[in-house]
DNA sequence: GCAAATTTTGACCGATTGGACAAACGTTAG
DNA sequence: CTAACGTTTGTCCAATCGGTCAAAATTTGC
């Protein structure tokens, strides 16, 4: 009996463009209500189409959550995947942050979608949390240690540094509503994350830098 | 017609009791679910009562979640308030650090619940963050900008350092799961807030020291 | 001890939820 | 044209939700 693909998948163009549309509208309702607080109804009512013909494209609301949340890992960790061992650390990092701070700018949905994930206790996605992103943190954080003992840069804790990075990054979208409400209104969007992204370089790339 | 106090609230023995119970109870539930994805059922069972029993000491789901959130931002808020402008600037950013990682050590639900509140757009305390919260951002950034001015720290966005001490403290509470997934569990709790507590130590305190 | 006040409970309600299903509607290959 | 297939819809359902209510059980003030 030879082992095959566990789903061939055949999708008309139809089922691949409805699909598409249903996750970019579930996207919206999960990042916004929480997978509890969202409803069946208000993402068909956001994707255009009726409950039924949404089920029709996917099985339970479950099924669209857990298609959304694979695709989102895969993009939320290309940042740190590009962090690479040659080139000047200070660069690499420098650059990593920015990525970050950019993520969080122009895919608030899908850090907001991803803390909600993470703050139910990550129900549906401890494995890839305990398999894939640890690996992946490890392997970084190796690098990381590696340009400290050579003392390129300021010798620290790699995992809790790559912590520290991805907190105050993310705290720009899944906390935007408190910064904006103690900002207040004077600089907008785009002067906030310019702000942002001077004081973090400071934090992170000043206090990494080697002394003398 | 004298103004009287809004609401003269005789409480019995029992209700005082009771409802610091059922507070209790649903800080754990509203914690771990959200508003939407706790129910009164779960909250109730959390405090060992029936439902109607429950709603006989509040009036609504709503009502519990607002009596919560009142008591929380007070506690939230007191390592702040502490923020002092007599004494050293690194030693009072020092405390201030080591207080909100205590709190997120020892107050991880209060933290939660705080988070999801936020994520979900604050919808029941924006009054709260634009008004209290922000004017005492507002006050206690005035005095690190002074410390700034007097050359006793280095120059930043004050704003934005306060940003960035809430979210790496406050992460590890939120996201507590994440960081134990990707540690592993060869270190137990203390040993991961012992290490937090270094690093960010090193990250703010050694990079907020004047240069020379 | 006893009446009044407070507390607790079981039964119930309308609204909303995730999801099932068959019938109807399109579309297309022959 | 038509049979086969993919798509859409209206209707329905059981479970769960937040919340009510009257009656029963308990506590309290005197």
């Amino acid at each position: 009996m030879p082992m095959e693909a566990v789903k061939p998948k055949r999708r008309t163009r139809i089922q691949t463009e409805k699909r598409e549309i249903i996750l970019e509208a579930a996207l919206e309702v999960f990042a916004q209500h929480g997978f509890r607080g969202a409803t069946i109804d208000q993402i068909a009512e956001a994707a255009g189409m009726s409950k039924p013909n949404l089920l029709y494209y996917f099985r339970s609301k479950e099924d669209i959550h857990v298609t959304l949340m694979q695709r989102l890992l895969e993009t939320w960790l290309a940042p740190l995947r590009e962090l690479d061992d040659i080139g000047d650390p200070i660069t690499e990092l420098r650059s990593y942050i920015r990525r970050k701070l950019e993520m969080a700018r122009d895919y608030p949905r899908e850090s907001r979608l991803f803390a909600n994930e993470i703050l139910q206790g990550a129900p549906r996605v401890m494995p890839m949390l305990e398999g894939e992103l640890k690996e992946l943190v490890d392997e970084k954080a190796q690098i990381i240690r590696g340009w400290m003992r050579d003392g390129r840069i300021v010798r620290t804790d790699p995992w809790h540094l790559i912590f520290a990075i991805w907190a105050t990054t993310q705290h720009y979208a899944d906390f935007d509503v408190q910064v904006r409400a103690v900002l207040g209104p004077d600089r907008g969007a785009e002067g906030r994350f310019e702000d942002a992204a001077r004081f973090l370089e400071q934090l992170f790339i000043e206090g990494l830098k080697p002394k003398r």
